[in-house]
DNA sequence: TACTGTTACGTTAGCGCTAACTCAACACAA
DNA sequence: TTGTGTTGAGTTAGCGCTAACGTAACAGTA
């Protein structure tokens, strides 16, 4: 390991006191812009660089901030860490990622843990909190972003950013009428899930729009896995063998009941139409290719990312951004 | 934002100096047990939590390491941060995530600021540096592992993880022949993957113990995704209508070969045989489902943090593990 | 009794940096 | 000449924590 050039050691070699090459590196106020360049270039021929701890411990600022997701291994959350971590590469911010397993005492801990680390702010996604341990955690932290999840009450420093679930359930519906199905069936995702509540709404309005019944027996709640898209089709195919319309909760839980429509004997599109959620991209490589709400996945990490940089700034504020996704059809419905 | 708790504070209120309660949070000797007891009480009482910045200004040690893939989007990548993420989580580590973008240039910007926020050690995957870039990286920090990349030189504060490629490269085309598959083809990674020469080494030993001529008309060279594997596919098949077997760099690649086979009509497995190596998750999604060589990613993570964790600790030494992949025999071949 | 070790603490100093203040030198106006 | 800014530095103090050393009190040994 090599020994660090320090402040002290770049004063010495420039003969000024370490306030002076303070000020030279941070580019502030204060020095001739002759031995602003003099210093610099020493800092440059001796390697120096900023003790982020020391920096932090003065300052109280990181350039750091935490990103915590349910599983970066899920596609839907690898990519939006991808915007985050470009967004944040670009402004020299480092993150922290946490996975919370869906879970949330880990979920907790994490941001206990993050908290400690003395972070500049945080992007929490899909949040299993409480509302109340949630609003503890926004008054503790000096900045953070919600996605996929809303407060009742605003605050200076809380940005949230939401897909309009709502409306994408509206628009796959109207899509289905298009098509001319009218038995539609929705699987949807955990129960706890906040955006599996605002999608059965819009399915329910759009059925309403539809005058269609709402009738319960062609909703499920499932694993939001192809797994859990498989098992939940049998079910469904076996209650209701007439459907032959599905909602599906996000593109793992589509894929899973398209191929398990295709094996029960079902063809995707003609005898079933399926739409999911997302555009992963798996979406454009199982065949049939899979139509799809398209969610601007990687832009909403990076406006996650932004808007936190702002906030922490002090320029941004209080906010509720709403992402309207579009329909990408292919080939299921 | 809350006003933190400090040391200070709790040794006032126990009428102690700071050093006691120093002693007593960090779990050293040097004071009674009731004492400490009576000290952690008012710790857990006041909410005080240890500032890192200032902890890590005097010891020099965050329990912080950076994690360094070139894509966390990428199903391979993903899993094994995952991995990495669990155990760091367990040992009451975090991670900083950085993207590569598989650019040297930004890799090597990445690994400097992670070295200035002083981390205790780096995972680095798939590096795409230089030899020399790459020992100057591994003599800079306190302790590093790598994994899919190996170094000529071994140091003490480094450990390698590979995956045994040639034997895997072998295994595949040992089952190929055992399929009575002569006319073998390998669609390769990028060029200056280090695994891909591996496989290639391994595709060419497998061919000559077979006694089967090698023929570069046989081998081509893509980026790892499935859009490689579909133009490689579509060159190669034109090339060659007579293969019968096609032996993939990773999932991604012979997903999109299997696709191209089958649009140009053939059928996978009775005309084209075809197995993958990784495994992800897209390999048992697809139908027909993805003969492959399993790699155990998570496992793999993990083992690379556990190492890590080793390493920092002055317990580990210098090591070169092999992870050997097994054969997954699904229905693509 | 004097010496030696052990236990249970306290003191000092410093990690590397920056905020806030001080101060000298000079220009310029009244 | 005196007063008033302005510029370009330096000085001081402290962020919160811990390593290393110091020390008082007591027990055990010869």
């Amino acid at each position: 390991m090599i020994k660090r050039t320090t402040l002290a050691d770049i004063a010495k070699a420039a003969n000024v006191s370490m306030m002076t090459v303070s000020r030279a590196i941070n580019n502030k106020p204060g020095l001739s812009d002759e031995l602003r360049q003099h210093i610099l270039s020493l800092v440059e021929e001796m390697g120096y660089r900023p003790n982020t701890f020391a920096r932090g411990l003065a300052t109280s600022q990181t350039t750091t901030i935490g990103l915590v997701v349910p599983d970066n291994t899920n596609p839907f959350f690898a990519q939006i860490a991808r915007g985050v971590e470009d967004a944040a590469f670009e402004n020299l911010y480092n993150i922290f990622l946490v996975n919370t397993n869906e879970d949330a005492v880990r979920e907790t801990a994490a941001l206990e843990t993050l908290w400690q680390k003395g972070i500049d702010g945080v992007i929490l996604c899909s949040s299993r909190l409480s509302g109340q341990a949630l609003e503890y955690q926004v008054q503790r932290f000096p900045a953070i972003v919600l996605v996929n999840r809303e407060l009742k009450q605003s605050h200076a420093n809380l940005i949230t950013i939401n897909v309009n679930d709502h409306r994408s359930a509206q628009r796959v519906l109207q899509h289905f009428m298009g098509l001319d199905r009218r038995v539609i069936a929705y699987i949807g995702g955990p129960a706890n899930s906040f955006s599996n509540q605002r999608r059965l709404d819009g399915y329910k309005n759009g059925l309403r729009s539809a005058e269609i019944p709402y009738n319960p027996q062609l909703v499920m709640s499932t694993q939001p896995t192809t797994e859990g898209g498989r098992e939940a089709a049998a079910v469904l195919l076996r209650r209701r063998p007439d459907v032959n319309a599905i909602f599906a909760y996000n593109d793992l839980v589509a894929v899973g009941a398209m191929q398990m429509c295709q094996e029960l004997g079902k063809r995707v599109p003609e005898d079933v139409a399926i739409i999911g959620v997302d555009d992963i991209p798996l979406a454009t490589i199982i065949r049939p290719q899979l139509t799809t709400m398209h969610v601007p996945l990687t832009h909403i990490g990076r406006l996650a990312m932004r808007a936190l940089i702002d906030l922490i700034a002090g320029e941004g504020s209080s906010a509720a951004y709403q992402i309207e996704p579009e329909l990408f059809i292919r080939d299921s419905a």
